[in-house]
DNA sequence: GCACAGGTAGATT
DNA sequence: AATCTACCTGTG
């Protein structure tokens, strides 16, 4: 009612904000870029306009709406919508601008492991997010035997619904509306019902949600507490998160947490393992032993290239 | 129509 | 302790 008017009479948009380098030293082709946005670890980024040369991305998470794109000289990044005093902050956080990604991926054992050289060469540049913590939760509780498109699907919904506003900005949001809003904090889940959560096409995974709202909400500073907690601790109390068990509670603390020795098992990496490793026939909790003790301690860091080189190249050798 | 998809939890063996 | 199975639902 009356939407029409508002659109007309309403101001016109600030100019749009100028781009600025994210960071020098982080140059990814647009294919290592996609694979590090939309390969698996966030449900919340988008392309915007057509895929070419300039790939260009949209993305949400906590108080940040921001524009990214492929320039020559490097990544660029402008806030979409308004501009947030911490903008700069967040982004380092978020790319882990910070982290010497050299030194970690010197530390993997490419030398000796012919395959992993290969999946490292194949992506150069590919990035682990430090996204955050509550967020990474809730995307994961919504993955189980799902495929990307479905949990963006979901993500996107619960947004929508039950998320409150993002930074102010262009509501239309490059045909991506669910991102003028934020994911819900677990303390708005726990006030929703099970059935709306069903709404949001979360099928059984609706009840882990639900519970893991209601058992958050029970226990103020428990998240924040456990992100804080060295790996081995936060993972089992994560584990106590009904919906939570280790492929999802890896997932968390490795892109939600900055713990790249977590070493998630998923059946990508099962494939994996199995196929250039001979693993096959080894349970996810052997893989998961193996990962740790081969790749040591940046596994996770490991874990992402076999993952998107699995993902690539399939059945092939 | 039906198998399958980036798991988990509870029952059964 | 190891091994089934149900759980929702969109997609092919």
């Amino acid at each position: 009612m009356g939407k029409a008017v508002r659109a007309l009479s309403r101001p016109a948009p600030p100019p749009e904000a100028a781009w600025q380098a994210l960071a020098a030293r982080w140059q990814p082709s647009a294919d290592v870029l996609a694979e590090t946005l939309d390969g698996g670890q966030s449900f919340r980024w988008y392309r915007t306009g057509t895929a070419g040369a300039l790939s260009g991305w949209r993305g949400q998470w906590a108080d940040q709406r921001v524009d990214l794109r492929l320039a020559p000289g490097g990544v660029q990044w402008r806030p979409a919508g308004a501009r947030t005093a911490d903008a700069g902050a967040a982004l380092r956080r978020y790319f882990a601008l910070d982290v010497d990604w050299e030194a970690r991926l010197d530390a993997l054992p490419w030398r000796s492991d012919r395959h992993l050289a290969r999946c490292l060469a194949a992506f150069p540049g590919l990035r682990i997010l430090r996204q955050p913590f509550g967020e990474t939760l809730l995307g994961f509780l919504c993955s189980a035997t799902k495929q990307i498109v479905q949990i963006k699907q979901m993500c996107a919904l619960l947004a929508a619904r039950h998320g409150r506003p993002a930074v102010p900005g262009p509501a239309a949001d490059a045909g991506h509306a669910s991102l003028a809003y934020r994911l819900p904090t677990w303390a708005e889940l726990a006030d929703v019902p099970e059935a709306e959560l069903r709404a949001c096409l979360l099928g059984f995974r609706a009840r882990y949600i639900h519970a893991t709202a209601r058992h958050l909400a029970a226990r103020p500073g428990w998240l924040e507490e456990t992100e804080a907690l060295p790996y081995a601790a936060a993972k089992a109390r994560l584990l106590e998160l009904p919906g939570v068990g280790e492929k999802v509670a890896d997932c968390v603390l490795l892109f939600g947490a900055g713990r790249l020795e977590a070493f998630p098992v998923d059946t990508w990496i099962l494939k994996a393992l199995a196929r250039r490793y001979g693993l096959a026939g080894w349970k996810p909790a052997q893989v998961a032993h193996f990962g740790r003790t081969h790749f040591g301690s940046q596994a996770g860091l490991a874990q992402q290239f076999l993952f998107a080189w699995e993902r690539r190249h399939g059945g092939e050798d």
